[in-house]
RNA sequence: GGCGACGUAGCCAAGUGGUAAGGCAGAGGUCUGCAAAACCUUUAUUCGCCGGUUCGAAUCCGGCCGUCGCCUCCA
């Protein structure tokens, strides 16, 4: 089965076959750290890691990039507009690496409790200046970028290709009505690989022309070059950015350097709030923390970051993700279902009821046909949907085995939840490790506490009091652990 | 103005030519001391509307209506 990717450079699915056989370059455009990460940053990364995970899954070695955007880029057009991160620095009365230094932290916490696992290369634009002053030198010796005051302009006429991934016909760009015509440029389609620092700018650095900062697209250029080698298999993204970033980076790579920039472009689409955009601008900006808090008008109660990765996951990557609180919720029961199917085995599995290893030849037919429908969703172009509605049967098939009164052996357990952390785990990411209790560092205590109430509770209803049997599970639930009676005894599992 | 995406059951969401996955919610049943969980059955003769192509279309083509987005920093 081979893996099937939708590239936006041909706008069709296409078989995945990487430049060097066994390994896989990937760079995808990161964060820009000026505030916190927002659900738009949780579906990209999300996205990408799912993408990162499958081909490892596949077999092959990954290098995966991304970069963290630290320099000031403008926040409006025109060159009066403030650098973002200046102005963050300026508000928060800190040092603008201040700020970078605070919100790449906050970006890889709020991305590691989404279980998005880091790339292996986290380069930083202010790292990479002198490489992308390079870029702009190159750009101009080759005649294709032109030095106007202290800037330097990339010359969209001198590059016919201009366009090819956005599939903007670079003669209409001009007709763009909200396009402002910059005095120093020689065209308004042109874009700025350097620019001249203004004296309050913040974040500047010497160059050939002046002090000044680089370009917003130059970094992605010359960051996955250095990293990846050109051309590089697989570039990711956000589609908002398709034009002019994308669009752009290909044009300076492929104008500087000759030949192509990335093989692959895939790009996920955007987010929506309630049916809406979000964006700062709209004032319906939602973090990820508040996500994870409840702590939003639109919010009902707070989300586990499993639950907002699995409600992620149940829509394409290419469609837009509409996060609604009716939906969120519904996310939870059906993560819950999942989950708790998963648990129950764990414990099953714990107790070491059957030591038999054999594995029920019955269950190894269900398993084998689910691992077939899972890969078949995921070679076509990671379709995650689908692949949970495989994931899902395969759930309802282990309760049906778990439930059936027969004795179940431990090798079948043991399979079942090999399947679970392989698929669901290393590839979906939306089964940890360890789920039972999910308490800290207590867990152990508080095991022994409840599994003492669990056993007092179960000589009460021996006795049939129960008053006191449901006096038990009613305030235990209230605490936050349901019980389950089942015919091999009580189970347990903790709700918050 | 230019470009693009989408419109599938009450809700979310797969499916791009062969007769509608999965999840949530609802209904009935099994199990249970009662629950919970789970399992079984059930819930779209139909995929925004109107035409066309085809033996056959949610899927292709044309038109219309509606929603959202990009073209400006944004994932």
């Amino acid at each position: 089965m081979t893996l099937r990717i939708y590239n936006y450079l041909s706008r069709q699915e296409e078989t995945f076959e990487p430049l060097h056989p066994g390994f896989v370059g990937m760079y995808v455009c990161g964060p820009t750290v000026y505030g916190d990460a927002h659900l738009g940053h949780a579906k990209a990364y999300i996205t990408f890691d799912i993408v990162h995970r499958y081909l490892e899954y596949k077999g092959y070695k990954v290098r995966y990039v991304q970069n963290i955007t630290d320099v000031g880029h403008l926040v409006g057009d025109g060159d009066e507009g403030e650098d973002k991160i200046g102005k963050q620095a300026r508000m928060e009365q800190v040092e603008p690496m201040e700020i970078v230094e605070y919100y790449t932290r906050n970006y890889f916490r709020d991305m590691d409790l989404l279980n998005v696992r880091r790339p292996d290369i986290s380069p930083r634009a202010s790292g990479h200046v002198p490489e992308q002053i390079e870029l702009a030198q190159i750009l101009i010796d080759e005649g294709h970028a032109y030095v106007s005051g202290s800037n330097v302009y990339f010359s969209v006429a001198s590059w016919p290709a201009y366009g090819k991934l956005s599939r903007r016909k670079v003669d209409e760009l001009e007709e763009g009505a909200r396009l402002e015509v910059d005095s120093d440029k020689r065209d308004p389609r042109d874009f700025a690989v350097w620019r001249a620092a203004t004296p309050g700018h913040l974040m500047q650095w010497n160059s050939p022309w002046g002090q000044g900062f680089p370009g917003w697209h130059a970094e992605c250029t010359v960051m996955a070059r250095k990293y990846l080698g050109l051309p590089f298999d697989i570039h990711g993204g956000g589609l908002e950015n398709i034009f002019p970033h994308n669009e752009s980076e290909i044009a300076q790579s492929e104008a500087a350097y000759g030949g192509d920039f990335a093989r692959y472009w895939l790009l996920n689409n955007m987010v929506t709030i309630d049916g809406t955009k979000m964006g700062k601008s709209q004032g319906n900006s939602l973090n990820i923390q508040q996500l994870l808090t409840g702590d939003h008008p639109r919010l009902s109660q707070p989300y586990g970051p499993m639950t907002v990765r699995y409600f992620i996951l149940s829509s394409h990557y290419r469609q837009t993700t509409d996060f609604t609180d009716d939906a969120l919720s519904a996310a939870t029961r059906g993560y819950e279902r999942l989950i708790g199917t998963v648990g129950l085995v764990r414990q099953m599995l714990a107790r070491q009821d059957n030591v038999d290893s054999t594995v029920d030849p019955q269950f190894e037919g269900v398993r084998s046909d689910f691992i077939t429908r899972f890969e078949e969703a995921m070679n076509s172009d990671f379709n995650t949907p689908q692949a949970l509605a495989a994931l899902f049967d395969f759930n309802r098939a282990v309760n049906t085995i778990i439930n059936s009164q027969q004795p179940v052996s431990n090798g079948t357990l043991e399979a079942i939840d090999e399947t679970y952390r392989q698929l669901g785990g290393n590839v979906l990411g939306i089964i940890p490790d360890e789920i039972s209790t999910q308490s800290g560092g207590s867990a152990g205590l508080e095991d022994s506490l409840i599994q003492i109430l669990v056993d007092l509770r179960a000589a009460a209803r021996k006795n049939k009091d129960y008053a006191i049997s449901d006096a038990i599970r009613d305030q235990l639930a209230e605490a936050g652990v349901v019980l389950e009676d089942r015919p091999d005894g009580t189970a347990w599992k903790i709700t918050r």
